[in-house]
DNA sequence: CTTCAATTCTTGAATATTCAATATTTTCAA
DNA sequence: TTGAAAATATTGAATATTCAAGAATTGAAG
């Protein structure tokens, strides 16, 4: 049971696309919720990483919340014309800019926090406490041996 | 130990962020295996189902591969125009378009199945072979569990 | 010190995706 | 049988993402 797929397997036993499958359904699930605020998921992203108060860079934020540097500035842009983060110069490396997330941005981000518990709360619930906590278990290893 | 994410841990403890995380990575890698055809994961996995050399619906098809229907229409002309693929109307049902996998299409398709099986013989090298059938497992019971 | 390579971020053009509307065919109720 | 609603696929405009190039700053070798 469970051998590696063969070449002609279906494409429904490689890793790859069930990592893809669950990606798809659990972020469309996510996205709903957010969505009653109005916010796409990788600003819910970036509005986290930010809330420890600490100014991150441009650099370390795309890799934080999963997006290129150009993908990040663009987004950057809107969340600033939303008030919702803003930028200053990092005074010891004058070419990077530092984020932060300003009160409006907090006021959001906890709305947002709560409807992400909600969803996390829903999948233990049909999913089970036991599973999930091995599912995040065997995906922070994957991750972890990918690099 | 694994309590559930309360309202200000960090985003790295969300299971949509470790899936995220996981599927970015995993393609990322799939991704570059495959660019030595020139081809796009997707692609891959239009061809791969329809290697099973009946004709699918385009329904169907975006529903197996994970994309919505006005991208896949687009991705489908690009692989007329490489003669990987082709239309045929549905007789039973006139709507529908049913797609075929053509030779050029096999012959590719082939090729692209060793790449994608030489990955998770890599994943399964670094990561074990346990982990990587019990990490399938729970996915497939996560994404049954989310119908 | 100077210059050249590396780092960081942004910009603009090219490309891809998505949303809403359209065309066609089928289904089904009246 | 007819006509309205549903299903299927595509199209075009709006939006978003990506790639390649650029601007500014830092680092570091000569």
């Amino acid at each position: 049971m469970a051998k590696p797929p063969k070449e002609n397997s279906p494409i429904t036993e490689h890793l790859a696309y069930l990592l893809a499958q669950a990606n798809r359904e659990i972020n469309r699930q996510l996205e709903l919720r957010l969505s009653k605020e109005g916010v796409p998921v990788e600003q819910w992203r970036i509005l986290k990483v930010l809330s420890d108060g600490d100014g991150h860079s441009m650099g370390e934020l795309a890799d934080a919340v999963l997006l290129n540097h150009p993908t990040l500035t663009k987004m950057i842009d809107r969340m600033v014309s939303d008030a919702l983060v803003y930028r200053v110069q990092d005074p010891n490396d004058r070419r990077k800019v530092l984020m932060f997330i300003s009160d409006r941005g907090k006021v959001l981000c906890k709305k947002l926090n709560s409807l992400a518990v909600d969803q996390e709360e829903h999948i233990v619930e049909s999913y089970g406490d036991k599973s999930t906590s091995e599912l995040k278990r065997l995906l922070e290893s994957l991750i972890d041996s990918s690099n």
